[in-house]
DNA sequence: TCGAAGTTCTAGTGATCGTTCGGTTTTTCC
DNA sequence: GGAAAAACCGAACGATCACTAGAACTTCGA
């Protein structure tokens, strides 16, 4: 890989390129799964050729942790921006629920390979801010549950699982989803709230 | 890979030798992930060799179709047995989440192979039974919360949703399941069907 | 129009992949 | 104890893997 140009046009469209071969990756990699698509397969996927795929990505690694950071990035910017608002827990929790399944129609394929691809992430120590983000925005949820206990706009009868199976829920969502589906995303978070808090809220 | 011994003791122990060969693949499989695993690494967790190991396998992918077989034959078998006994249905699903659930503690590294290979298995024209297996058992899920519905002892906001939310939340369960953790699989299964139909069952 | 910067291509590299096969050791059974 | 069956070994095989070097082409500013 060559460092991308100084001149900022040209960097503009260098990014954008760029864009264009990890949204590919992301494509191929949701379908096939990260080990068993080959290098090949990208240059198929992206129309460039070996060394040109390899002047925009530093090796095929690289690829999945764009895929990571362009997936958690912007959600856990939002979802910080959620819960920066002055509001009770429970309504929180709604934005961030639909926050985070709106990603689903956003970014299906970045959500897939980062659900197929979890083991690889947890082991290597490369890609330790890839886990410190997937853990802070469960923290955050996990915060969320536990304020709206203690004002008394929640109530669970296991907030340990209530959180799992709430992760459960929606990180399971982009393997059945489908545009112009029967439900669109907000119809589908609300339906998850209404299943895990049908007691309280 | 040869063919098993004829006689019947011998077979025995051939088949003995194969299954703890399958498990320790599967422990492999579900740590590194299908691909990531190479030749080399089941050679050392088998503790036998390259010839070894081909005495009792086809291939590296007859170890995932065996891996997932080993899973979902006597999940199925349960299953149908379950809602062969006449119960209202719900109780046929509150037997049936503790059953799967059950599993994740009996076959933990299967599910997580099963679930993070999902995408191989789909593809593969090879693996139509393991799909089959797998939607069978889904449309048994799903029979069971339609008649539950029609006989009046289940109710959901929306019957379809709540299918892919217990898929979810049961799925996922093998991702931070811990033996000798807080909650037994009972527990689990039982907090699941709370959150499923609080307002009904 | 010319040189520089940026982009893409071609033709490979060594390494590692899953797999094979002839041979050796171990076990079984009469 | 001896022959046959079974279990296991390990050095290879060809194919494919991710990746690279260097040249060719394109775009751009002056």
């Amino acid at each position: 890989m060559s460092s991308p140009p100084a001149n900022p046009a040209l960097r503009a469209r260098y990014d954008r390129r760029r864009a264009q071969v990890v949204a590919a990756a992301a494509r191929v990699f949701a379908e096939r799964g990260y080990h068993a698509t080959s290098m090949q397969d990208l240059i198929e996927a992206t129309g460039l050729t070996a060394g040109g795929l390899y002047h925009y990505i530093s090796g095929k690694d690289a690829l999945l942790v764009a895929i990571c950071d362009e997936l958690m990035e912007p959600l856990l910017e939002q979802a910080h921006e959620i819960v920066a608002e002055p509001a009770p827990a429970d309504v929180h929790l709604r934005e961030l629920v639909r926050a985070w399944v709106a990603h689903v129609e956003r970014s299906r394929d970045h959500m897939l390979v980062f659900m197929q691809e979890r083991h690889v992430l947890e082991r290597d120590p490369r890609w330790r801010h890839v886990r410190r983000q997937r853990k802070e925005f469960e923290e955050l949820l996990a915060d969320v549950l536990e304020r709206g206990e203690r004002e008394g706009v929640l109530r669970f009868a296991d907030r340990g699982l209530a959180l799992r199976a709430l992760l459960g829920m929606v990180n399971h969502t982009p393997q059945w989803y489908r545009p112009n589906g029967r439900l669109n995303v907000s119809e589908i978070a609300d339906g998850y709230l209404d299943l895990l808090c049908a007691s309280s809220c």
